[in-house]
DNA sequence: GGCTTTCTAAACAACT
DNA sequence: GAGTTGTTTAGAAAGC
């Protein structure tokens, strides 16, 4: 076998594992294959599903990626085998007194579809949540549609102690990924009952992804030679453009040191849909989609922030009645873009991308970390690779050591020369200078919105409370607030790289200092 | 062994 | 008052 096989094989097996562990009967495939109707174009699944590039349509069919893994073709359907599930359990001696499974019970041995029927799904409660939300039309449910959800998908907590309920309530309340929308502000005129509708918060939402994708027998856990790199779960749409799996991310500034680009994502349905009108299928050019790729970066570093502010709410007002575009995915959450019709057979050039980028004024951009001290902002601002593990890892010397290691990259690039502004201190004295320039309406809502306790308030915030708390406010002071520089020295790094990129993709771009850009500023294309 | 994540239980308050 | 919802705390299990 050669050696690339290898891993392919254990994959397999570890997917054969993880499945039959989990889901070791019949369970599943009933569970998932005939109860769940999600329609993968408008859920969560779409951007895995994407992620994989070239699949048929026969796959885009509502679960058809697990049949087609082969994992469940040999599982019995027969309804009898759920009514017997309870008895069967009953006899597992394996199983805990919450009625699961413990971990390692399959690992020996064959799995008996007779006994392990209803054995706990594999998602965790986040994973099902999300999932709930997801598929709702609306994107938000209330807490007795989860539960419902939850048990017509996965009858195992049918029969589950009620427990489950309450750790679903636990996670909606402690996981930073789910917000509450308010009944009145998301204008929902059915009655619910009490209680408030959840929603997934768009941030977070490639964080969920992931979570989904690390499930053991994830269809496409195997597929993407670069599922490991950060961007690809940011960028979902970006496999629209690429259905080579051979090409590599997309340029790495801003993201290749774990910081998201959050505006990174509507620029590339911008250059998709708007008057570029490329068609990247109709041209096979992995240099092409790299142009792309590139232009869309290096142009989101020349936007001011507020622009990209402004863009990221624009985006996120898309009305939901826009149904999803063929191989597009909706945006953390969103309803996806409304398609442009596209007019084949133009191929834009680098600077025919930049030119145009470069003219647009509301392009968006990624909004930066702020303060060190704002645990929101450092958690949807600067959360580094979207991963479940990170989701809730944001010690302050890992956001530092992003930082520097971004510095350092823009410093590689020979961009910047001013000596005086050490990237490093810069990034620190910005995040100290926003400290009070969030805006009040902000810090409140963010607060709000992440608790203080559980996966939120973690201990390793502690030290960043405590000098929070013993660090008075420049309002508490009173001291006159400082606002918010018109661009950041990360900014002008990021600008700085952009410019210098373009200028190697032969690109001239403003001789103004970079201190100066301003979305007006000069751009020669050559 | 320590850390992190996730799950579970429990208590409590607020609300319907 | 009962039930539901939401929050918080605590502890344990499992994986890395």
């Amino acid at each position: 076998m050669p050696p690339n096989r290898k891993p392919e094989r254990l994959l397999k097996r570890h997917l054969t594992l993880g499945l039959s562990k989990s889901f070791p009967s019949a369970t599943l495939s009933r569970a998932l294959g005939s109860r769940v109707k999600m329609d993968l174009n408008s859920s969560c699944f779409a951007e895995i599903k994407l992620e994989k590039g070239t699949m048929d349509d026969d796959e885009l069919r509502p679960l058809s990626w697990l049949h087609s893994t082969d994992l469940l073709k040999d599982m019995n359907l027969d309804d009898e085998e759920d009514g017997n599930a309870k008895e069967n359990n009953a006899g597992d001696g394996m199983m805990n007194k919450y009625g699961n499974l413990s971990a390692g019970d399959h690992q020996d041995g064959p799995v008996d579809p007779k006994r392990h029927i209803n054995s706990k799904p594999p998602f965790s409660f986040s994973c099902l949540i999300f999932m709930a939300i997801e598929d709702s039309p609306l994107k938000r449910l209330p807490v007795k549609d989860i539960y419902q959800w939850i048990q017509d998908h996965f009858p195992y907590f049918h029969n589950a102690p009620t427990g489950w309920k309450n750790s679903v309530r636990h996670n909606l309340s402690l996981n930073k990924c789910f917000r509450k929308v308010d009944k009145i502000k998301g204008q929902i005129s059915l009655s619910i009952g009490k209680g408030s509708l959840w929603c997934v918060d768009p941030d977070y939402r490639p964080n969920l992804l992931q979570a989904l994708r690390k499930t053991p027998y994830h269809p496409y856990h195997h597929v993407l030679p670069y599922n490991s790199h950060p961007y690809q779960y940011h960028q979902g749409p970006l496999c629209n453009i690429s259905s080579n799996p051979n090409r590599l991310p997309a340029m790495h500034i801003g993201w290749s040191n774990g910081i998201p680009l959050p505006g990174h994502l509507a620029l590339v349905e911008r250059l998709l849909n708007g008057p570029l009108h490329y068609s990247p299928t109709q041209h096979n050019g992995l240099d092409t989609e790299r142009e792309v790729d590139a232009a869309a970066t290096m142009m989101m570093f020349r936007t001011p922030p507020e622009q990209r502010v402004e863009e990221h709410a624009r985006l996120k007002s898309f009305s939901p009645q826009h149904g999803p575009r063929h191989g597009s995915i909706p945006i953390g959450g969103m309803a996806p873009l409304q398609a442009k019709p596209r007019q084949p057979h133009v191929r834009p050039t680098l600077s025919d991308l930049a030119e145009t980028a470069l003219n647009d004024q509301s392009l968006p951009r990624p909004r930066l970390a702020s303060t060190p001290y704002n645990k929101a902002a450092l958690q949807t601002k600067c959360t580094p690779a979207p991963s479940m593990s990170d989701d809730h890892t944001y010690s302050l010397s890992a956001i530092l050591k992003a930082q520097r290691d971004r510095a350092q990259q823009m410093d590689e690039a020979c961009i910047d020369e001013d000596e005086d502004d050490d990237p490093v201190e810069c990034d620190m004295s910005d995040f100290e200078d926003y400290v009070d320039s969030e805006s009040d309406m902000e810090q409140d809502e963010e607060s709000k919105r992440l608790g203080d306790s559980g996966y939120i308030h973690d201990a390793r915030f502690d030290d960043m409370d405590d000098i929070k708390k013993s660090t008075p406010s420049r309002k508490a002071l009173q001291l006159p607030i400082k606002k918010r520089p018109p661009r950041s020295s990360m900014d002008n790094d990021l600008a700085a790289g952009a410019d210098a990129l373009l200028n190697l993709a032969g690109i001239k771009t403003s001789e103004v200092p970079l201190r100066s850009i301003s979305p007006q500023a000069d751009v020669t294309v050559t």
